[in-house]
DNA sequence: CGGCGTAGTTAACGCTGTTAGCTTAACGCC
DNA sequence: GGCGTTAAGCTAACAGCGTTAACTACGCCG
C-alpha cells in the first residue's frame, strides 16, 4: 500500500484559485453570472474537477460568502478605529461604513444579505463576530458613556443595524428618487446621503418630544 | 379574406390562469421553484404557449409582482383604515402591517424586494402608489397634527419604511437569535415583536435627550 | 514492477429558458 | 360547402445549467 500522498499545499493553492475566480465572477456579474463551468474555465480546470474541492456549487458560494464576511468585518473595523470608544461618532462611522461597503462592493452585499435563500443558517456564523459584535461593542460603550439611551445594547445595536440595512436594501431594490415623484422637495437618492439625512431622526426620535420640565410648565405645544 | 378573429375575453382568461399558476408556484416554492414548464403544466398548456401571452419569463414574473404589489397596497390600506388620520397609531399600524405581510406572504415579499436583480426599474411604479404614498400621507397628517417632528414628510416616511424594511430583511437573511448568542438578555426573534421593541427608540431617539429646561438647571445626567 | 490512491478528464442525465417550424381550429367570404 | 387567413397551440431542438458515473494519467510505496 502507501499510495500517492496528497499534497495539502497544492490542494489549498488550487482551492484558493477557485474561490478567487468565483469571487471575481460574483463581483462582476452577480449571482446570476456564476456557473461552475465558468469558474472552472478561469482556473483552467473542467467543471467536474471543482467537485474535488467543494461539495457542490452551494458549498463554493458559501465559502466565498464567508470570505466576504471576513472582509466586511475588517472594513467595518477600519472605519471604527479612528473614532474613540464610547462616542456616538464611532457608532455613526460604523453605520456609514456599512453603507459604503454595500455601495462599493454591491455584488458582495447582494449575496451576503440576499433574502432569496430559504436557509439563513449559512449566514449565522460570520456576521456576528465580524460586524454585529463590533457594533454591539460600540453601542455598549456609548451607552456606558451616557451618550445613548440606557437600553439593552443588543437591542440598540440591532436597531442601528436595521436602519442602515433598511436604507441599503431599499436603495438596491427600488429607486428612491421615484418614491418622491411629483414632490416639491427632493429626497437624497444616494444611500449614504440618505443615511446621513436620517441622523437627526435617529438621534432625537420621530415623535415630538414632551420634555417633563417644560410639559408641566405649560400645555404641550410645538 | 376575413380570417379568424382573436377572442380577447378568452385570451384574458388564459392569461389570468397563467398568472395565477405562477403566483401559486411562487408562493409555494419561491423564485427557485418557478419554471415556465411547471407553470404551463398547471394550466394544461405547453411551455412555449406561454410565450403567446408573455414576452418571456421575466415578463410573467413582472406581472405577478405587479399583482402582488397591488395586493400589498390593499393589505396596508386595510391595516391603516381603523386608525384615525393624524395619529401616531396609524403610522405604527402601517409599520406592523408591513411586517405581518412579509411574514404571512414571505415568498411574495422575497420577490417584491429582492436585491438580486440588477434592474430596480421593475419595482418603481407600483409600491409608490400602493404603499409608500399611503405611509407618506399618514406621516404627513401626523406631522400636521403636531404628533411627529416637523420635517419633510417624504423623508420621515422613508425613515419609517427603512426601519420596518430593515427589520424584515434582516430577519429573512440572518437568524436574529444568533446575533445575541451568549448574552444574558434575549432579543425578540419574531420580527413583529422586534419591531414593537423598537418603538421607544423610534419615538424618542437613540441618543440621551438633553432637554433645555433641565440642561441649564443641572449637569446632564441620566 | 505491481498496486493503489489522487486529481483530473469526458460523456451523460435531467433540468432550464427560448426559438423555429409545424399543425389544428375557427372565422368570414365567395 | 370550399377556401384563404390567422390565432393558438404543439413538438423538436438548442445552448446552457448543476451534477454524477465511468474512465485515465500520474506518482508514490512496498
Amino acid at each position: 500500500m502507501s499510495p500517492r500522498q496528497p499534497d495539502p499545499d497544492r490542494a489549498l493553492e488550487v482551492e484558493r484559485q477557485i474561490v478567487e475566480a468565483a469571487r471575481d465572477i460574483l463581483a462582476e456579474g452577480g449571482m446570476g453570472g456564476l456557473s461552475m463551468r465558468l469558474v472552472a474555465d478561469r482556473v483552467g480546470l473542467s467543471a467536474t474537477a471543482l467537485y474535488n474541492y467543494f461539495e457542490n456549487k452551494d458549498g463554493l458560494v458559501r465559502r466565498v460568502i464567508e470570505d466576504a464576511f471576513r472582509q466586511f468585518g475588517g472594513y467595518l473595523a477600519d472605519a471604527a478605529a479612528p473614532h474613540p470608544r464610547g462616542s456616538l461618532d464611532r457608532v455613526q462611522a460604523l453605520g456609514e461604513a456599512y453603507i459604503r461597503f454595500a455601495t462599493e462592493y454591491t455584488a458582495y452585499f447582494r449575496v451576503l444579505f440576499s433574502i432569496q435563500q430559504d436557509d439563513p443558517r449559512t449566514l449565522e456564523d460570520i456576521p456576528d463576530e465580524g460586524g454585529f459584535g463590533l457594533l454591539q461593542e460600540a453601542v455598549g460603550d456609548a451607552i456606558a458613556a451616557g451618550k445613548m439611551q440606557p437600553v439593552d445594547p443588543g437591542l440598540m445595536a440591532l436597531y442601528c443595524w436595521c436602519v442602515a440595512h433598511g436604507v441599503m436594501t431599499i436603495a438596491l431594490a427600488c429607486r428612491i428618487d421615484h418614491c418622491a415623484e411629483g414632490r416639491e422637495t427632493t429626497l437624497p437618492t444616494d444611500p449614504l446621503e440618505l443615511f446621513r439625512a436620517f441622523r437627526p431622526l435617529m438621534r432625537d426620535g420621530i415623535a415630538v418630544p414632551v420634555p417633563i420640565a417644560v410639559a408641566d410648565r405649560e400645555g404641550v405645544e410645538v
